[in-house]
This record gives structure tokens, sequence and C-alpha cells, in this order.
RNA sequence: GGUCUCGUGGCCGAGUGGCUAGGCAGAGCUCUGCAAAAGCUUGUACAGCGGUUCGAAUCCGCUCGAGACCUCCA
């Protein structure tokens, strides 16, 4: 390979070169849900780009430990007492314990269903109450966060003394400082700008734990300073999650760290941009949240048909991950018939023949893919170079065009790497688990093939036709009939 | 109000100083018993107005429009 893999760092909001901490180890850590709820399609993207980073690290030859959480802590809803989790267990008069565990299966089934890898380690907020509670005792030795009415806050006003708080996100220590809107009965805090690390428990909160301050709850940003750097190391090398965590999240973990730590920890900061609908940004919060099961089944007012999981997958791919993605029929529509295409093409690039020289660059294409992929995990522009594959693929076909077998050994072999193991793509068409139904229709089309001889198209169109309803397209080539299945 | 991002042909979406992105849809042609598929050709897009430049969709300014974050959020 030529080029060298280059990330957009959010921290300095440049493309810089990847180089791992440890080479050939690579700690990647990713926010993961709330599971206080099915997740969204929005939700699905951005893991479904996480997962197109990890799976491109594995191809490089990384061995990447990827951590993501399961927040089970519910964090506080509004100004009310009461957190998501809590609400929804009493809404549907089950444990909170019982919620979580509800979503967190659902949850792994739908990332499967779009086939992405699963983490290496998903570690629970819940599971890690006592590092978070040692976490905030090491803060507060630093004399970075304080104790007020049972709570503990983190001092942002003393550490910005220091560091430079908001540096991620691009904010004005200062004006968040100044900035005083909305926060009435929030006198346990010195400032507003100040964020909880530990929570007194009202009488009725129901999840809620001992801790040398007070019966209560941790912080939200906590625990992913906690699990990323009890896993990862005081040091890492990439850190994601969507862009709304930027603020404040990413930025309370960047200040808790450095307190805790006295470290930086993260190198490399990767924020995935929003899915959004009708232009808006998807979120539960909003109502706007359209949720996998939806997708799959096009039981939703906005959509006009069910799309499969792996459609919805390579309608993410085809936009780069740090772009929002909008999402309609038509373009969801237009990305199930170029993945038809291009899945159609692999398969036939499998059983293309070979000549005796190539009338193609196989080497330049390879370049092409993986240059790609290397500019920060341009997808976008490696799947319109396997477009390019797939022209190629027909033209040989035709034999317009020619490959050697060495050549159509690489090119199948890079093909294959690129839409299954990178991409996370499956062949879902091609089923190819019964040989005897393979069996079945080459006798079929045989029987057909003889009424074609014969000029009786009455036969062979009516044989056409009622394969083409039960769901087998069939196509008449040059070098025979081929059908595929629906 | 503050901070920031974006506005590309019918739709989605790359690109970012000069050279075809790509997919889907449309049109024409080839192939074909028909169909499907495939191939070839084609549309000449960069919100608007100024400016910088030999040259800008790409840089700068303004205007209009959209969105994100500032509160839980992927």
């Amino acid at each position: 390979m030529q080029s060298k893999l280059r990330v957009y760092n959010t921290l300095n909001r440049e493309l810089e070169e990847f180089q791992p901490l440890h080479p050939p180890f690579v700690g990647m850590y990713v926010c993961g849900p709330t599971v206080y709820s099915e997740v969204h399609i929005g939700n699905v993207r951005t893991f479904t780009s996480f997962d197109l980073i990890y799976r491109y690290l594995l191809h490089l030859g990384y061995k990447v430990r990827y951590v993501r959480n399961i927040t089970d802590v519910g964090h506080l809803l509004d100004d009310t007492s009461e957190d998501k989790i809590s609400k929804k267990a009493r809404l549907e008069n089950i444990e909170p314990m019982e919620v979580v565990q509800r979503y967190t299966v659902d949850f792994h089934n739908t990332m499967a269903t779009f086939n992405a890898l699963p983490p290496s380690i998903e570690p629970t907020a819940t599971g890690h109450l006592i590092e978070q509670i040692e976490f905030i005792q090491k803060i507060m030795d630093q004399g970075l966060a304080y104790e007020s009415n049972g709570s503990v806050y983190f001092d942002v006003k003393k550490y910005s003394e220091s560091e430079n708080y908001g540096a991620l996100s691009g904010r004005n220590v200062d004006e968040l400082l100044a900035n005083t809107r909305s926060l009435d009965g929030q006198t346990d805090k010195r400032h507003p700008a100040d964020f909880a690390l530990w929570k007194k428990a009202e009488p009725q909160h129901i999840m809620k734990w001992n801790s040398p301050w007070s019966l209560g709850f941790p912080g939200w940003h906590l625990e992913c300073s906690v699990m990323s750097t009890k896993y990862l190391g005081k040091q890492f090398d990439i850190h994601g999650g969507g862009m709304d965590l930027k603020f404040p999240h990413h930025e309370c973990e960047i200040a808790q760290n450095k307190a805790g730590l006295q470290e930086d920890s993260v190198k490399y900061w990767l924020h995935t941009n929003m899915l959004t609908f009708n232009g808006r940004k998807m979120a539960k919060s909003e109502g706007t949240g359209v949720t996998p099961k939806q997708m799959l089944t096009g039981d939703h007012d906005l959509l006009t048909q069910a799309y499969d999981a792996m459609t919805i997958r390579f309608f993410m791919l085809q936009a780069h991950y740090r772009s929002t993605l909008d999402f309609s029929n038509e373009a969801l529509q237009a990305a199930e018939k170029g993945l038809k295409r291009l899945l159609i093409a692999i398969d036939d690039l499998n059983n293309l023949s070979a000549s005796d020289s190539s009338s193609l660059n196989v080497a330049e294409m390879r370049e092409k893919l993986y240059g790609a992929m290397n500019d920060d995990f341009n997808s976008p522009i490696a799947i319109a170079h396997l477009f390019e594959v797939v022209k190629w693929v027909n033209l040989i076909k035709e034999g317009k065009e020619s490959l050697t077998s060495e050549d159509l050994d690489t090119l199948k072999s890079i093909v294959n790497h690129f839409v299954f193991d990178i991409f996370g793509l499956k062949d879902e068409q091609s089923g190819g688990d019964d040989n005897k139904v393979d069996d079945l229709m080459q006798f079929i089309l045989e029987i057909r093939q003889d009424a074609k001889a014969e000029k009786n198209y009455n036969l062979s169109d009516q044989i056409r036709d009622r394969l083409n309803d039960i769901g087998f397209t069939i196509k008449d080539g040059k070098e025979g009939t081929t059908y595929t299945v629906s």
C-alpha cells in the first residue's frame, strides 16, 4: 500500500497521519447508547460508521481493542428528579434493570442485523461504580472537584485557570462561565458551568448507590472516562462518538481525565455526523426517530416500502461519516438498486474466465481503493471505484476487456475484501444454502431452453413469468441463462 | 443571542483553484423471439451578488436559506 491512513482529528480540526501509540495495537473507545428505549436509525448510522473504521483498521492488520459502553445508569431528565430509565420502568411497571436488559439485547440484535462486529469489550456504567467513585476521589484530591450537599461537582472555573476547557468543541470558557441561562434551583453548584460527578438521589429515585458523599448516582460523563482508561490505558488512540456529544460530554471527559490522571488520554477524537430526516436531526427526544424495525418492515408514515438492512448499510456507506446524511425513499431505493448491481457483478466476477493478457490496470484500482479509505475512511469514493469494477466485470463478460488469471485473482481478492470485510456487506440474496434449489433451477431452465429451441415461446415465457412470480429473475445471456433470487 | 457547519444537475452524494466523481432516475442507440440484464452515448450542476486570480463550485466579503451545539441526545 502506498498511501498512509489519515484521520480527521476533531481536536485540531485537521487530517493527521494515523500513528498508534503502541503499534500494532490500537485502542478505540466509542460512546454507546443509553438503553432506555430502542435505538433509532440515526444511532445505527453512528455505530455503523465506527464499524467501518473498526473493520478497516483490522483489515490493515492492527490489533484493535474496541470498547463501547452501555449507559445503564439513568441520567436526569428535564428538571425532574426522574431519569429516563426509571421513567420507563415506572411506565411499564418493571425494574429499571429490566428496562436496561431489554434494550441492551435489542441493541445487540439490531447491530447484528446490520452486520456490525461486536466490540471487544462492552462495559456497563453500573458495573463500574467503584471505579467511578475512586475516580471522583482522584479529581477531588487534585482540588478540582467539590462536595456540595451530598453531590460532587467538577470545578470548571478552577480547572480552566490552567487548562483549556472547551478546546474540543471550540468554546470560550469565559462565555461558558458567563452563561447563566435557565439554571434555576441549581444552588448546589458554585458555578453554572460546573458539571456533576456524583448526584445525591432524591428519596423516590430508584437507581442509587452508596458513596462517601451520599446515596446517589454517578454523573453522566464519568463512566466514559473511567471505562475507557480502565481498558485502554491512561492514554489511548481513538475516542469516537456522535458529533452531538462533543459538548458537553466529551469536553467534560477531557477535563476529568486531565484532572484525575494528569493525562490527555485521547490521541485522535473522531466524530460522526448525524442522520437527518427531512433535513432535521433524528432524535428520540424530539420524536423524529425512525427505528430499525420500522425501516425493515416499512411500517412508518414516511416510508413507502421496507428496506433491508444491507440496503440501509450501503446507503450509509455512500456518504462520508463526517457529512450529514439525509434520508429519503428515493435515495434508499437508489441504494437498493445500486447494491444489487454491485453484488451481481461480484458474483459474476467470481465466475469470469481468464485471458492471456490484461487490458485493465488492477494494481491501479487497488491503489485507488486503498487511497480512498486511507483518506479518512472515504467510503463513498471507494464505492465509486467499485462501480468502475462493476463495469469491468460486465465488459469482460462480453469479451470486450480481459484479465490474466493472476490479475483476476488479485481483483477478486481486493473486491471481496472491500465489500465483505471492510464495508461489512452481505449478499443475502444468494443464500447458497441449498444446492438442491440450484439443481432444480438448472433443470427447469433446461426445459425452458428446449422450448425456446423449438420456438415454443408461449411455454418459455410462461416458465419465466411463473418463476418471476415466485421470486426468481431469469436473464438470457450470451453464455446461457442465469437467475437471481429476489 | 453565542459558537460552528452547510447550501452541488430530477433525487442521494463525492470533490475543493484549471482535468469525467459515483449511484438512482430520464433520453437515444446496440444486443435480444420478447423480456430482463449489460454496454455505449447524452444531459453541461455547483444558493445569490461582489471581489482576489491568467483561471473559482473550490479562496475572501456580503446577502439569502438550512442545520447542529449551547439542556438529555449517536
